[in-house]
Order: C-alpha cells, then structure tokens, then sequence
DNA sequence: CATATATCAGGTGCACTGAAATGA
DNA sequence: CTCATTTCAGTGAACCTGATATAT
C-alpha cells in the first residue's frame, strides 16, 4: 500500500546532525513539467520584486501602468484605462484615488460624456514615472540575471506570443 | 469579463467609433517590454484556466500540489511538504483540512516525532490526483495552443533556466 | 535552554461580483 | 428604457507575519 516512511529523510529520530542542509527536495515533476506552474513561480517571483522597489515609493505595478498608460497613450477615462491595462473597474477607483492623493494624476469630468472621469497624467506624476521606470527595469533585470540576453529575449518573444496570439 | 484578455477584442461597440485617434494602442510599451509584465499576464491566464476546471472538483491548484508530492516522494511532514511546495505552513493546515474532509489524506502523528502530522495519500486520494492529472494537462495545453510543439519546449526550458538558475 | 512542528489569528494585495447612483 | 460609467460593499484565493502549545 502506501509507504508510510516515519519520516522521509532519515531513518529513526537523528536529525539532530544537522551540519549539511541537503538541498531542498526536489519539485514533483508534475508541478515542474507543467507551463502553469512554471509561470506561477517565476510571476511570483517577478512580482516579488517589483513590489520590493515601489512600495518603498508608496505605489504599487497598478498604479505604475496606469502612469505608464497616461504618458504613452494621453488622458483616458477610468473604464477605458481598465480595459487597456486589465485592470477591474473596481480596483481602479481605489488605485486612482491613492494615484490622486499623491499628486500623480487628476480627476475632471469629461465635459463631453459627464458619465466619465477624464483622468490626465501630472507633472508630477510623469516626473514620478520615469524614477519608477527605472525600478521596474532593475526588477527585471534581477529577475533575468541567469538569462543570457538572446534567451531574454527569446523568452520576451514566447510571452508575447502566448498573451497576443493573433499579433504578428 | 474581459479583464484577462486582449483588453480591446470586441470592444464596447460603437462607442468608441467617434474616437479622434485611431490607432489602438493595446498595451503601453513599458508593459508589454518588461519580462514582469508578461510573466504576470501569462500566468494571471493559467491559473484562470488551472482555477476553472480543478474548482468543478472542490479543490484548488495547491491542494493538486499536495496529492502530487505524496504520490512522487510519499508520506511527509507537513513542514516538509510546504518546503518543497513553496507552501506556508500556515496554508498547509487549511489545505490539508480541505484534503482531510474530502479523504483524499490522512493525518496521523509520526510515532518518531510527534511533533510531526504524517501525511499520508489514501487511495481515493491517489484516484483524485489521476483525474486531476487530466485537467492541469488540458489546462496547460489550452494556454499553449498558440505555440508549436517546440515554442513550448523552449519556454519551458527558459522558465526552468529561470526559476532554478544552478541546474544541476 | 534552544529548536522544530502544527495550529490559530490576523493583515495585505489582487482578481472578481453585485448593486447603486448618475448621465448619455 | 437601455446602456455605460463611476463608486461602494463585499467575497475569495494567495502570500505573509506573529504568537502559542507541544515535543525534541
């Protein structure tokens, strides 16, 4: 049936000879062989860094691509920046008022659909990005120390395929 | 909703056919160029298809996790088993509750430590974890169907270059 | 004493849902 | 009335920390 081991590792109760830590136990291949796990580890490790590096400025990477959106793409309404970023309409109430709050953007209504709030980039907020461009470029470069720069952008190239299937 | 997806598929209808520019811009380059950004995406994608079929079954991705390790490396200490995981101990109780109650594990104290919970697969348990085999792999082979059979060699091998840098 | 294990009690960021109020 | 936008209230899975009781 089942082997029950009493304890995996060693025999009869001597783990007290910890003086070698036998490198952590291997991932079970049905984890490791799998694409979703794969991405799951390295996103959370990809995330882990980010947001080591903007929460020392008070932000998270949501309010970082609502930034990043403003600038590339101009003022926008809330729900047409959800759309673009993937960002739930709920959330980005809460990501606008904390972006808000500190300066980065503001909210006006839109004179030609008062339904919307036609949110639009600050001096401040663009100065803010490109200290945090830096960041996210540091946290990305951490996360790719053991690539070589054509697997980087090998791997880039696999990503893009795989979130825009149809985009040549 | 379309919060994973491309962002701008269908698009709401005709209310952006007034637009004044008509170049869509999908995603902000400062994204969509960062390994960070696409990692998240892609794996916000996994685990919405990994979460949809393993939740009609009452479990979720780590409880699969959990069945897999027992059945690669056998019985363990629930310390052990969130090592090897990447499991906090404190969600391994949850877990292994969860797993418990629907009988796919038994927890017994370990006779040579009693500090430890040995935690043992039970043959329901081991038929689970077949079953479930069959969702990840249809899972995993909807997030890659727009790669070729080698496009998902090569990411693979990047991902694992990536999450285990001293492969040895 | 110190260490390890299992458990409980939280907190946080994030994805997501439902409903209300307002306006087109 | 129908639909879109913003906002609020709240759920749930994951990640994480601290504290406690028990055993080594």
């Amino acid at each position: 049936m089942f082997d029950l081991d009493t304890g995996a590792l060693a025999g009869p109760a001597s783990q007290a000879d910890a003086d070698a830590h036998p490198q952590h136990a291997p991932t079970p291949h049905r984890l490791s062989g799998t694409v979703v796990w794969l991405l799951g580890r390295a996103s959370l490790r990809g995330t882990q860094l980010t947001r080591a590096k903007l929460n020392e400025h008070g932000v998270g990477k949501w309010h970082y691509a609502v930034l990043a959106a403003l600038t590339e793409f101009g003022a926008a309404a809330q729900a047409e920046l959800g759309r673009r970023l993937g960002i739930d309409r709920s959330d980005m109430v809460a990501i606008l008022n904390v972006l808000e709050g500190q300066g980065f953007v503001s909210r006006a209504p839109d004179p030609d659909d008062r339904r919307r709030n036609s949110v639009v980039l600050t001096e401040a907020g663009a100065a803010a990005l490109t200290r945090f461009d830096r960041l996210i470029a540091e946290a990305d470069d951490a996360l790719l120390s053991g690539l070589s720069p054509a697997e980087r952008q090998q791997l880039v190239g696999l990503l893009e395929h795989l979130i825009f299937p149809a985009t040549e």
